[in-house]
DNA sequence: GCCTCCTGTAACTATATTAATTACTGTGAT
DNA sequence: ATCACAGTAATTAATATAGTTACAGGAGGC
């Protein structure tokens, strides 16, 4: 895999906030839905929590968000779980003295940022709200489907 | 690291058939531009041959370029090395009976095919003509501040 | 206060991916 | 026939990720 699960699960666990929000929102019960631990859920949010995405106190369940979710963009949710690490990955032990290997990190790292940046970009574009609201049409139309 | 190096190494590589044509090509020689072993260098090559954008003989040194550099783009090498799996994944395991679990696997499919093709249309615009010229120029940039 | 439920984290284990290595078969050139 | 090399399988090592165990400490009911 490349990008980790943690992106996806980070959204997953946002668009649970939102929609369950009456619920008592503990680690466990958001853990059951994303089919993990709820070590796991507490460490992404945590990362979560220092992004300033959702807002948590410590001993107590219910953690909220700390914006509108129009207002978080999947980029965002992107650098607060993984935004340290490029997507394309240079590789950094190339013969110095080889003018192709003196020289393609730098070549290389601009048009591999170009890239990412394009990815980003898009990311940037759709937003939690979009997320949760197609998340709801789509369980709309399971939901006429077993109707009829 | 998220794409693996094969895709920067193979990028190395096909720079490298092309600037040291004139060279003896063996295996050895283009590892220790890369700064790998010589197998890694002949499993890249057997996945270029594949895709066909080399051309080699068993037994005999002297990988050649199947194409012109120019209509060689940066997302066919992808493709070539790396191209079976998708830039951010999916969690294929959440719980299905849980309105966010049972529908976010469809919707975020969606958005993050969005975003890789985004970041795959940025490297389509690039040919490995760009990138041998780029490194012809940095080096060229270099043996200048050297005379001076 | 004390008990219970919960978060926040550290430490450890298990698993998967990748790169590197070893070893071998077989081709092509001389 | 020999030598240099590609092609490839199998193994090892290194690294990243997810999952697990364990525990310290906060919040709130009683």
């Amino acid at each position: 895999m490349r990008v980790s699960t943690r992106f996806s699960d980070s959204i997953h666990l946002l668009a649970f906030i939102e929609i369950y929000a009456d619920a008592k929102l503990t680690s466990d019960l958001i853990a059951s839905s994303i089919e993990t631990s709820p070590v796991v859920v507490r460490r992404l949010m945590g990362k979560l929590r220092q992004a300033g995405l959702i807002a948590t106190t410590p001993g107590t369940a219910q953690p909220t968000l700390a914006k509108p979710l129009s207002q978080i963009s999947l980029l965002a949710v992107f650098y607060a779980v993984e935004g340290d690490k490029p997507l394309f990955a240079v590789d950094p032990k190339t013969n110095p003295d080889c003018i192709v290997g003196g020289n393609i990190q730098n070549v290389l790292g601009q048009y591999y940022q170009d890239a990412q940046t394009a990815a980003e970009a898009r990311l940037a574009k759709t937003s939690m709200q979009d997320i949760v609201d197609n998340i709801l049409v789509e369980q709309a139309k399971k939901d006429a489907g077993q109707h009829a």
